[in-house]
DNA sequence: GACAAGAAACCGTCCAGACGGTATGTTTTA
DNA sequence: TAAAACATACCGTCTGGACGGTTTCTTGTC
């Protein structure tokens, strides 16, 4: 540590940051902008650097899709474990990760999962797959049909903030967590 | 008419052949794949052809948007006149639009609006439209707080199926599909 | 701890092909 | 015959990616 004045390297770090750019370009100017050129430069890494960590466009992609995928798991992890009831103990901790207020921060980063995962045939797949091991984890606690409803509504929602439908007012919005929290229950 | 042995042109049904080309060409193999060469030749025509109907691929995109949304529009009027109770009229029409069973040719063209809509963010600003103008039109009668939920869940359960997510079986489908409804009328 | 030596991190340039779009035809229709 | 409906040829730019370098880090050896 601190020899930043030594412009020391930190490989682990400028990886993050392309994963960032790329996440942030794609939210912010469509999927079509992403690419090598523009993340390379925006993340201040040569085009030759970017392609040291990512030997191709679409690893960079897959990058992008593993780091969400862990992170958001480790999320709902943590939230799963705070949760002292069993029963739509997953449908819940959904609910908290993807039903939240705009402009948290935290929410932007999933949405560029959802843009990726459209405009990426390729990744659809390993999306499947996510979504079958988490039902598969949590098949005991969270297949009732109204947990499966909960979460398909959060998911609606999600995409309306994703397209820039209007928002809902507060009131509303709270209003139907409430039901939802309570639906994953019944 | 009936001049179909001298080959004659119809402009019209080209323009709808490009649309329905470029359609197809963004669902199957992602909106990545929707270029003016790509849409033309699959089309059977040159690209100087499709560039006299779409000057630009902007305007082959805004057409596309167009003319999926005037369909849904025709399909929901449609669906929404033969349908004696007022109360959620509108949300019900939703639901037997994009809640069917995959499969059925009509829904797969609605997906490429949602893929064009995040791939393009100049749509995104006619959707809010088209959304608001729908919300502002039915606004006694699908306004109440289940009649969003359900259409977020229809929204949800579209997102799922777009992104290829495990289908649900046939029974807890119809489960769903009756819970919809009965929410739709509460 | 000095130092060689290889590995990892990163840079800059170049290229072939794809892409959107223009300019200029030729045929068909009204 | 004028305009609409196409086709053909072509151009400038961008993009993914290959490639050969240079710098920095790590590791083994003495």
């Amino acid at each position: 540590m601190s020899k930043a004045h030594h412009r020391k390297k930190h490989p682990e770090a400028v990886r993050q940051q392309l994963l960032e750019v790329a996440a942030r370009l794609s939210l912010e100017k469509g999927p079509g902008s992403v690419t090598l050129d523009a993340v390379s430069q925006a993340a201040g890494v040569s085009k030759g650097g970017l392609l040291h960590h990512f030997p191709n466009k679409l690893s960079l992609l897959d990058g992008l899709f593993s780091d969400l995928t862990e992170k958001l798991d480790r999320v709902l992890a943590e939230k799963m474990q705070s949760d002292p009831e069993p029963k739509g103990r997953f449908t819940r901790a959904y609910v908290a990760v993807f039903f939240v207020p705009e402009g948290m921060d935290d929410s932007e980063q999933w949405k560029v999962l959802t843009i990726a995962l459209i405009s990426e045939p390729h990744l659809r797949e390993r999306w499947r797959q996510w979504v079958e091991r988490h039902l598969a984890e949590n098949i005991g606690t969270d297949s009732s049909p109204d947990s499966v409803l909960v979460r398909y509504a959060v998911d609606g929602l999600w995409l309306a903030d994703l397209l820039g439908a209007p928002t809902l007012d507060a009131e509303t919005r709270t209003a139907m967590l409430g039901r939802l929290l309570a639906l994953s229950r019944s």
